[in-house]
DNA sequence: GTTGAGCGTT
């Protein structure tokens, strides 16, 4: 079978849109993801029923009904098949990959000045870029500065700039570094599987790794059985967006 | 009320 297009749209009574087959006749969801984002599977009107039914869908691939996709008009699934609670998940997410690839770390400050607050802190890195967080820690008793703190910065470029050089603050000079052990030690900074909560019981790994394909190339699903609200997503590399 | 290499009460 060459290549053909078909026709899929977000509602029964929406413009469709040309979506490419396979040579095999197949459709790929990330095809179709590709225009719908979040789709996990595609549904049609079964002329003869006058039923909604849902096309054959196994390992990211779409099967033709009856292996002839026909002019029916096909109509895009989301999981769920609740639309907007997706787009308000991508939205989410676009927020988080438009602050970049890299993701920053905590820095931690050696060599600060008893005096030295973390207003001071804030105040000086601020000139570097923009500051998520500060910390000086302090005695917990007295409240008497230890001599060290923490900084992060919400772009890596300004993290790598600040590790680079020596600090004069306060009069003394100090010196920031990636820190050795971290305070949330569970904390998965670089980790490539992610956790995904709040799942309901419905939802299936062709679901799951459909929808965050779009994100990088998933490698792995994990939903435990018996059901427990929760799954575990593995990409590929530790560069897709999701998290960054 | 002190000190000056180190590593973070959540």
């Amino acid at each position: 079978m060459s290549e053909l297009y078909i026709r899929v749209a977000e509602d029964e009574n929406e413009e469709p849109m040309e979506i490419p087959s396979e040579d095999d006749g197949t459709i790929l969801l990330s095809s179709v993801a590709a225009q719908f984002p979040g789709a996990c599977g595609l549904r049609y009107r079964n002329p003869e029923s006058q039923c909604m039914r849902g096309v054959r869908l196994v390992e990211g691939v779409l099967h033709a009904p009856e292996n002839d996709w026909g002019s029916l008009v096909y109509v895009v699934n989301y999981p769920k098949d609740n639309k907007r609670k997706m787009e308000e998940i991508d939205a989410a997410s676009a927020v988080k990959v438009k602050r970049g690839f890299q993701k920053t770390s905590d820095l931690i400050v050696l060599g600060l000045p008893w005096k030295t607050t973390e207003q001071d802190l804030k105040d000086y890195f601020t000139t570097f870029g923009e500051v998520i967080m500060v910390q000086v820690k302090r005695d917990v008793k007295t409240g008497n500065s230890k001599g060290f703190g923490f900084v992060r910065f919400t772009e890596y470029e300004t993290q790598t700039k600040v590790i680079a050089q020596r600090h004069m603050i306060d009069g003394r000079w100090c010196d920031c570094k990636l820190p050795n052990s971290k305070a949330f030690p569970d904390e998965p900074m670089r980790s490539r599987k992610i956790f995904v909560g709040r799942c309901t019981e419905d939802m299936t790994t062709d679901e799951l790794r459909q929808y965050f394909m779009q994100y990088g190339e998933v490698t792995d699903v994990f939903i435990p059985k018996p059901f427990r609200a929760f799954a575990f997503v593995t990409f590929a590399d530790d560069q897709s967006g999701l998290w960054q």
